[in-house]
DNA sequence: CGCGAGCCATAAACTGGGTT
DNA sequence: AACCCAGTTTATGGCTCGCG
């Protein structure tokens, strides 16, 4: 029962401790705390202006408005460090973060789904979803979960709903971080297809297409989903990512010092994050330095943000033209 | 004395075989 | 056919040693 996750447990806990004091309950992160503020208030005024409902543009999901952005960090923000979810991995966190924008309202903020299915999503293969994040998720009181059987008794998928946000949902506040709207899930759902959904054929034809990361599979394919998620949900319109504020490991640098509070991991494994999406032509990190070496003012830019803003960025056209978006 | 490259222990994740 | 388990592979981060 304590066998891996034990082990795994301890292996991680001088990173736990960082993630507890650094980045856990509600971070002092100027994003976070922005969120709590001035969007909260404009959150308000929606209803307001909202008479009939107006037919949503779903347009390019990395062309998110601010409110949009902060509101959907916020709740990915709030999942993924969720009292529940603290020391857990990342495939499981990644995994409540997308059983979170599979929710439908309709059936009561519920999907279904199959662990090949969210191995698919997550890059992980079945059986390691099976075995290791579904009991994870359960056990940790994250994930509801009801087997759906076909007559034969054979399982025949999932129903899920993310514990965190179902109770956010049905608290009656709906200002809460996870109580997201009907549009909000809709685009974040849009937000994660883009960035990594497997790719798939609907049974009308229609065609979902992979996601820049479909193809990213394997040791650290949750990490660096999730880094790319929360990334692209801290950056500005022009792609500039937000880097966090205060002093931070000389030797690792800023934006891995910010990836890894973002993931809640080591900047170590943070500057691992950034060089892999880098690799994959999806960011740039800009390390400048002063003459003296000190005071290293750095930049990362999301290059499909910039892109979708319109902002040229050629390096950006070329990596994407070069394989980024390769489904299997 | 400070910095960087390479090495090593660890555990995450896959693979294949056996079982119900 | 799905599921479970054990073994194997391999990426990862910390540590040590060597160099400037």
């Amino acid at each position: 029962m304590f066998g891996p996750r034990g082990v795994r447990r301890s292996g991680r806990g001088r990173w736990a401790d960082e993630r507890r004091g650094r980045h856990r309950p509600h971070s002092p992160a100027p994003l976070g705390s922005s969120v709590g503020g001035a969007s909260r208030r404009r959150l308000w005024s929606v209803p307001a202006q909202a008479g009939p409902v107006v037919p949503l543009e779903l347009g390019n999901p990395l062309q998110l408005t601010e409110t949009m952005r902060t509101r959907l960090l916020a709740a990915v923000r709030a999942l993924v460090s969720d009292p529940a979810l603290d020391g857990a991995g990342d495939p499981a966190r990644l995994a409540a973060v997308v059983l979170m924008a599979k929710a439908k309202v309709a059936t009561n903020y519920r999907t279904t789904i199959t662990a090949k299915e969210l191995g698919r999503w997550v890059g992980l293969k079945p059986s390691r979803i099976a075995h290791q994040v579904l009991p994870e998720l359960r056990e940790r009181e994250v994930l509801g979960s009801n087997e759906t059987t076909s007559a034969a008794g054979r399982v025949t998928g999932l129903e899920c709903w993310v514990i965190p946000m179902y109770r956010a949902q049905h608290g009656g506040d709906r200002r809460h971080v996870l109580a997201l709207s009907r549009v909000e899930l809709i685009v974040l759902l849009k937000l994660i297809e883009t960035l990594f959904a497997p790719g798939w054929v609907h049974k009308d034809g229609s065609v979902t297409p992979a996601g820049m990361l479909a193809d990213r599979t394997g040791r650290g394919a949750a990490t660096d989903r999730l880094g790319l998620l929360l990334m692209v949900l801290s950056s500005n319109s022009k792609g500039w990512l937000q880097l966090c504020s205060g002093s931070v490991d000389t030797s690792r640098g800023r934006p891995a010092a910010t990836a890894g509070r973002l993931l809640g991991c080591s900047p170590a494994a943070g500057a691992k994050v950034l060089a892999r999406l880098q690799e994959r032509g999806l960011l740039t990190v800009d390390r400048r330095e002063t003459a003296s070496g000190l005071n290293a003012r750095s930049r990362v830019r999301l290059l499909p943000v910039a892109q979708a803003h319109g902002v040229p960025v050629r390096e950006a056209r070329e990596a994407a033209a070069c394989g980024v978006f390769r489904p299997r």
